[in-house]
Formats: structure tokens, sequence, C-alpha cells
DNA sequence: CTTCAGGTACGACTTGCATCGTACCTGAAG
DNA sequence: CTTCAGGTACGATGCAAGTCGTACCTGAAG
């Protein structure tokens, strides 16, 4: 079976406190951005977002990023995915990802 | 002297890690959802909240909420008056309100 | 003046959370 | 098989934050 078995919660069921709470994050909220900013949606590696903290913290921000239905996680095993659940947040939370694009560093505004 | 001794960071300056902070806390959150809904955009006392917690911890949201940019405090001595930072807010993190206003137990949609 | 309610200052306590160390699992490559 | 990198589980630690107790200040009302 490819992946997905981590799941979070349905689209309806997202609580805007998680969201805050996972938002709160300095470093939660940089992979936020990131994934907000890149309109492609593509599944991304745990790793491609250089987060200067050991890898078991990374495992504890993706968890709660993805209890708190920010994004999904996609178990290889080996080897884990992470892709933003943007549909399902825009629906819920219309403009949230706006938001947070527009802190990009490159000034990367959504329009 | 009318008021308006506690300030807190320029328009400009308002930084989205503070307000998200602000807004982990439920009882921050239910006096924003309060004054998001609130059009009249008056000035408040204090205790119209009726928040279950003791007068220094109130004292203390408040004072979050100041730092973060979100409310005014206007300091009568012996009384105190809150008021939404609005405009600040919409223009800085437009959208931002209306999300805390979709959470209004009342279903008090923004429009 | 005294009284009283609203608010603050300081400190203590407790909980939550970010972080990491150690150990272990998983799958791919030799 | 062994090796190795990516990831997780569990526990410990340190710090930030929410909460309240006590004491004090401020202004209004008797």
């Amino acid at each position: 079976m490819t992946g997905m078995n981590l799941v979070g919660p349905e689209a309806d069921a997202l609580d805007l406190g998680a969201v805050f709470r996972a938002l709160a994050d300095e470093h939660r909220r940089s992979v936020m951005t990131e994934l907000a900013v890149d309109r492609s949606d593509s599944e991304r590696g745990c790793n491609s977002f250089d987060l200067p903290i050991s890898k078991q913290t990374q495992t504890h921000h993706f968890r709660v990023l993805r209890e708190a239905g920010l994004i999904d996680e996609i178990d290889y095993g080996n080897r884990k995915g992470i892709r933003l659940r943007r549909a399902d947040i825009e629906k819920r939370f219309p403009g949230l990802l706006a938001l947070l694009g527009a802190e990009s560093p490159g000034g990367t505004a959504p329009r």
C-alpha cells in the first residue's frame, strides 16, 4: 500500500485553536509558509525544508501539523512524504494560506 | 489624561508569530472572536467578556493581546477600556478577523 | 476622611511544549 | 546476510506560559 496511513481530522473538523497552536511555533510556521507559496502542491520530502533541529523534533512538528489537519503525511516505511491540504484549509479557513504566503521572505505575494 | 498610555506595536510592525501565539490561547481567542463580530468597534469594558478566570489572569491576557497589536487598552486609572485595532489588523493581515468571526458560536457570519 | 470595586505588581506553582539522547524499526543498496 | 540513512518511540530536561494568592494602587461614591 502506498502511504497515507497517517491521517488527520476531516476537513469539516478542523479546529481553529489547534491550527493557531500549530502555527504559533516558528519552525512549523516556516514549513507552512513554504508550502503555502508553492502552488504546485506537490509531495515533498521531510528534509526538503532545512530545519535547524534534530530529526526527532522534526517528527514531532510534522505530527502536530498533521493532527491540526494542515498537512498529510505519506508513510513509505523508511521515507515520508508531506503534502499541504490546501483545498481543505481553503474551504474551512479561507484566506489563511494567503496570510502565511504573504510572510514569505522572498516577498512571494500570492498576487 | 484620557487614556491610551498603554501602547502596542505600530500597524506595520505587527508580527504574525506574535499574533498566532496570542490567538493560540482559548480565552484570548474568545475575546478576539467577540470583538471581531461586533462591527461597531466601540470601546468595551474588561469584564464585558465574562472569562472564567481571575482578574490577575485577565490582566495578563489583555496585555498579551495588546503587545501582539490586536487591541488597544485605554487606562482610566481605576477602570480600563478595550478596543479592537480593526483597521491595523485588516491592513496587515487581511481576512484574519473574518476567520475569527466565523468561529462565533452564534453563527455570526461576517456578512 | 473611609469604603469599595477595578486593576496592577510580584511571586509561586503547575502545566504544556520544544528539544534532544538513546534505542529501535524500515527499506534500499552492497 | 550487513550496512546505512530516514523515521519513530520513549523518556528526560529545560523553558515558556497560564493560573492564582497576596499586597498594593487608583478613582469614585458615601
